[in-house]
DNA sequence: CACTATTTTTGACTTTAGCAAAGAAAATGT
DNA sequence: ACATTTTCTTTGCTAAAGTCAAAAATAGTG
């Protein structure tokens, strides 16, 4: 016996989330030329906190990235004066990646940005629908994010 | 007076949005590599149905990306022989791209098996649960598709 | 100390994408 | 009727994004 409903949620969800995809992206790209930045850029700086630092693994793991595209994306951020890039004293395989000062201030100056054009869009609808939204996509991340460890 | 509550959910909902975004990327690029496909072209073929044809110009606006960006994806796909590209009679500047045979077989088997995979994804959590997911990022992805269209 | 494993980088390559100019056809003004 | 403008697609060129395999450097192990 097979599940209509599940058939029937599934291919509206997988529809949706398509078109999701390549909304978000196209915002991503927007926002990330108007502030200087390569989108590839934007999206690694977007990840790393301040005062922490992070192995070039580390980063590409979680960018679901190559570790080859990480040196150079942080070769980009260095040449930028954005990140530091120092040999671990423990192990001297591993790199160090931190936010300069100058770094920390874009930084902090994009997750700002970014969030404020978040609340942009949602300004307009009930708090319970943006809640809405936090829910479902939330959930959605989680599913997505298990299912590709299991499969990846 | 300034809505705190509203910066608390946007950026709450912008991280995981961000995250969201990585993951069913990495899920999209899986997926078309297991089919022999690239990124692209899976993107293309998911968009056209069996029996309608599209111009150059409706699939890079539906997939927001470049009229010559599309012309080079659609070089691709006929190619492989997986869609018709034929001049229209009625106005000959137009291009009239639309599915073969083999492409609507494809396609088809694509559709079926990219809702399975969500289906798997989706199997464990429960009715209400996925009309959360469902919810939510059908308004998410209202709101972001409004706001490219005000902004781009 | 030789060997193996790990981390990062480099080189070569593919894929994705856009812009500007060219080409071709239609629409429009005179 | 025909010169001009507009529209749609393609082509050439370039940049950005990304991967893989091999090299380089270090650490761990028998």
């Amino acid at each position: 016996m097979m599940d209509v409903k599940l058939k029937q949620q599934a291919s509206a969800i997988t529809e949706l989330t398509f078109d999701l995809l390549r909304c978000c992206e196209a915002k991503e790209k927007m926002f990330a030329k108007d502030h200087g930045l390569k989108v590839a850029e934007f999206r690694c700086l977007r990840i790393v906190e301040a005062g922490k630092s992070y192995s070039v693994q580390e980063l590409a793991t979680s960018m679901h990235l190559s570790p080859s595209r990480l040196t150079r994306i942080i070769d980009g951020l260095f040449a930028e004066k954005l990140v530091d890039r120092v040999q671990s004293i423990e192990d001297r395989r591993f790199a160090k990646i931190s936010l300069t000062n100058k770094g920390q201030t874009l930084v902090g100056k994009l997750k700002e940005e970014y969030a404020d054009l978040h609340g942009e869009m949602l300004k307009d609808i009930s708090v319970e629908d943006r809640d809405r939204i936090y829910q479902g996509i939330s959930l959605m991340q989680g599913l997505v994010s298990t299912w590709l460890v299991k499969n990846a």
